[in-house]
DNA sequence: ACAAGTTGTCACAGAAATGTCACGGGAAGA
DNA sequence: TCTTCCCGTGACATTTCTGTGACAACTTGT
């Protein structure tokens, strides 16, 4: 199910529209802060984002612009109250994909997110395998490929599913156990030593001698740092 | 450099749309009223037309219907405003090939026409000579012939199949199921073993010892390099 | 600076996946 | 019926991947 994710200080509408989104089956997660959202979003692993303008932090257009330039496409609608700069939105320069005007009805707003998730689903499937950059190598966990200049770097499954786990949680820390949880599941699990020795080798790959990607936070985890 | 026609009464809009369009480096038309557009339409001569819905003359609706009543394929996006019928255009009767509703990004629909313009022209390859170079073969794989050298080399029916599977999605991971559901369909499947002897016939046919065409990924299953 | 706890690194062995081969059954054609 | 060619299987060799333990190097708090 796709993910989305809504970026909403006010509580009861975060509430409202998560327990929503739920019920309709998506999976969601949220942030009451624009710069929280931003963060998020940078993991890359939404399908959609409700990002309201108003926020604290950091407001929804610079979220938006922000996002765009850094070449991340995952769509997005704003959710603005009547009054706010609309020009700003019409004139398509945010990137936003979609609006609604505050108060929106539900049911209009599900049809929207409805209509974009289709419209980009059909973009996805026609467009190459998305290719991202970790450190000096292009990854594409699509076809489980990873080049660098070019050339393809051996990773094994396993390695792909812990940089893809790394991936999707860029920027935040995550345990051993998470990796763990994630990788191995939850009933079978190696000891915490081995996730050591697949960083190990992911750095060998990843890393050079002037930029460290995954990072080591003594006594909690890692970190993937784009 | 591909022509695109753009349809659209809206003076600024068009004006922005046939700049921008131009900065990519298309070549293009304009038409202001629905039946002019219908008319240059009609001359065949686009790689391309964006169609607003909402026009004098004749509605982009009609445009577009009465177009592919004439068995004219020209690629149609459709500019829709918020709240127009979207479910006519989403059932794709009209015959139109995306649409993209105002607001729009601009790079967003500039995305749009690349996909839909690739898409085109790889049908336009196809319709030409169907052989192909794979290793050290040229494969037709409508006539179930196989060349190395002029020399015609012995494939067998399932040869050809799995070989041409691997090829419609070259450069991508197949998994032994994959093909097995692919080539072999549901129901009977012998064993994933029997995948790794086609495998190895394949390759004493294609790879040479400098050049592996047929990579195994290992985990997960085949890939073909082109 | 020291001790205690964490993490980095390495080589190795068992496990799992793949490569390869030869053989038997079966279908199509002679 | 006999031959020939494919196909699928199983056995075995080979390659690749995983997980572990040992030890070094590093952090942290005292």
């Amino acid at each position: 199910m796709p993910r989305i994710l809504i970026v909403e200080d006010e509580e009861a509408m975060l509430i409202g529209l998560r327990d929503n989104l739920e019920f309709e089956g998506y999976e969601v997660d949220t942030a009451n802060r624009g710069d929280d959202g931003f963060k998020k979003l940078q993991s890359g692993s939404y399908d959609l984002v409700l990002l309201d303008v108003m926020l604290p932090g950091m407001s929804g257009f610079d979220v938006c612009k922000k996002t765009r330039a850094e070449d991340n496409d995952t769509p997005i609608i704003l959710l603005t109250a009547r009054g706010e700069e609309l020009d700003k939105v019409l004139g398509l320069e945010l990137g936003a994909d979609d609006y609604v005007t505050k108060p929106f009805s539900l049911r209009e707003l599900l049809a929207r997110i409805k209509v974009i998730l289709r419209r980009t689903a059909n973009v996805k499937q026609d467009d190459s395998p998305q290719r991202v950059t970790i450190g000096q190598l292009q990854v594409s966990f699509d076809d489980f490929e990873a080049l660098h200049n070019d050339e393809p770097v051996k990773m094994s499954y396993k390695e792909f599913e812990i940089l893809h786990y790394l991936y999707r949680h860029a920027g935040r820390i995550v345990s051993r156990d998470d990796i763990l949880d994630q990788v191995w599941g939850m009933d079978y699990q190696p000891t915490a030593r081995t996730v050591d020795n697949f960083i190990v080798r992911l750095r060998n790959k990843i890393d050079t001698e002037d930029s460290q990607h995954i990072v080591t936070v003594h006594g909690i985890g890692y970190k993937l740092v784009l």
